[in-house]
DNA sequence: AGGCTCCTTGACGCGTTCTTGATGGCAGCA
DNA sequence: TGCTGCCATCAAGAACGCGTCAAGGAGCCT
């Protein structure tokens, strides 16, 4: 039952380093060496925590950090040989959680990965399934079924109805919502919740057009009941 | 409604810079000089974020940082002239989330600062429901009901219940509420009040010609009693 | 390159909410 | 009694928010 940590690295001394280390302190640990099967990784192994070097050989790494940020909200440690503070800062908004620069101690690495995976140890319990006379839910395993039948949901949409069974009953703010789903510099895009909570609708409610589930409360925001 | 930061530091020159960089990215700034009055500011002010610089001029930093974990979880950047990696690792294990060493770039610092931030989207202390004999109000909810049945409010109606609820068994001046609900360019307008106090009442009073719970005080204000 | 899904963005009609003015009641006062 | 604040109530136009649709574009898979 110990964690797991991909280390997305090509240069191979450091992937010794860095492998002898972490299983020495009882880590699982995987190596990608590319940015392609950095993706695929993510998607079977579901790390712990990530190691991301922004230098690879195929995909830029901020592109990788990207892309596993729209399917995760796992930990990622950037780790890279660049100095520059543009790389850091680009890096840390598009929702990198840890830099380390190269040439690195390896404790202090390995304080920084303990610190990250106690972060995300402490994290919201997942949400427990959901089950109504006309659609089930279930988060955990990122599936919906209407009146017995899979409805196939987008990230997106995922995402708002996740925030919205979160605290439902209670009626959430478009604030709330938005930086929830699109991130914490959002806030003003209400228009976004109209397109997604119109797609919910259509997907689950049995008469989209006279919501009984998910509720508009006019000015204010939404609310989900069941 | 910005975030608010707590600067624990005792150097005033990085002082003088991190509040203009802070302030000028709207967050609020406070400062603490010592590890005593950071102490007592994490109790009082209850900041979003610390940054925290280790050298101190009475209590260690790192005792800092435990003291301060162990009656919170807010975020915390240490922030240090050491550039000895034990101290990092240290302070990491004890609870710090970032670390940055001096002399540290601005941006990539403030870029730290919104990393941290994003996890920790705390919301304002909401206020305590409310249950009388007539009525129930759920201002985290933002549920009303009335003998049991739900109730709809619209914004401005929540906003003025809010205000009174707030300071519910005294008196309100006309150019408080007003100010309060409609913002501060707001006094003059005592006409608005009276609509949505008849509105309220409409809604919330057993009897609405004769208000047992939303009192006016002639001349004066409005009163919210249970 | 092509098709596909998904996200973003703008436009329009409609219903709700807000603002504003008018009317009348009530109390205090000369 | 008449006058003067202050308040409650009502109603109507203006402003705003919402649902809906559809087009455009970015990313992904084959």
């Amino acid at each position: 039952m110990s964690q797991r940590i991909l280390v997305v690295e090509d240069d191979a001394p450091i992937v010794r380093t860095l492998r002898i280390n972490l299983r020495a302190r009882g880590y699982e640990v995987d190596i990608a060496t590319s940015g392609r099967a950095a993706l695929a990784a993510v998607d079977e192994l579901v790390p712990d925590l990530i190691l991301l070097d922004l230098g690879l050989p195929d995909i830029d790494g901020v592109e990788v950090l990207r892309r596993v940020r729209r399917r995760s909200d796992v930990p990622i440690v950037v780790l890279t040989a660049r100095s520059d503070a543009d790389d850091k800062v680009e890096a840390l908004d598009e929702g990198a959680d840890d830099y380390v620069t190269k040439p690195f101690g390896i404790d202090e690495l390995l304080a920084r990965v303990r610190a990250n995976l106690r972060r995300s140890l402490s994290a919201p319990a997942p949400l427990p399934p959901v089950h109504t006379d006309d659609f089930d839910l279930d988060f955990a395993a990122l599936q919906a079924r209407r009146d017995g039948r899979p409805v196939r949901l987008t990230p997106t949409e995922w995402k708002l109805l996740s925030e919205l069974a979160r605290h439902h009953g209670t009626v959430i703010p478009h604030t709330q919502l938005l930086q929830a789903v699109w991130g914490p510099a959002y806030g003003r895009e209400a228009n976004y919740l109209r397109v997604y909570a119109n797609q919910l609708r259509r997907k689950l409610e049995p008469d989209p057009s006279h919501p009984r589930y998910l509720i508009t409360e006019a000015g204010m925001g939404y609310c989900l009941r069941w």
